[in-house]
DNA sequence: GCCATGGCTAGTA
DNA sequence: GCCATGGCTAGTA
């Protein structure tokens, strides 16, 4: 594992229950920026070996934007368990949830 | 060669 | 809607 890897899963591993973080923004907290779909590739390879709140990560925008249902619809259910309200179109307002460490 | 992005533009209303 | 991006991974040699 790249130590950008693990930074990548370190951020997320921070997300505290009830909060949400952007791809991009994990990709900035970590140091590199641009890497946003590469936070894409490290939640689905390593969210169940390092229990990772992958839940917690959406898309710029607040949305849900993972394309199974299946996983959509156990993301959306994750989420509110843990008090994060999800619109009927799979919007999470980031103004009320998002997690900011520090500054970003 | 891939991609559960993101930021910018183009086109519609 | 388009496409640059960046790190990983698959596949070839």
């Amino acid at each position: 594992m790249t130590p950008f890897t693990e930074r990548i899963i370190g951020v997320i591993g921070d997300i505290p229950e009830g909060k949400v973080m952007t791809y991009g923004q994990i990709a900035r907290q970590a140091g590199s920026p641009r890497a946003a779909r590469q936070v894409v590739r490290i939640l689905h390879a390593m969210s169940k070996k390092h229990r990772l709140p992958w839940h917690r990560v959406l898309n710029v925008r607040g949305e849900i934007a993972i394309q199974d249902d299946e996983s959509a619809q156990l993301q959306r259910f994750l989420l509110e368990a843990e008090g994060v309200h999800v619109s009927d179109d799979g919007v999470v307002w980031l103004e009320e949830y998002q997690h900011r460490p520090d500054e970003d």
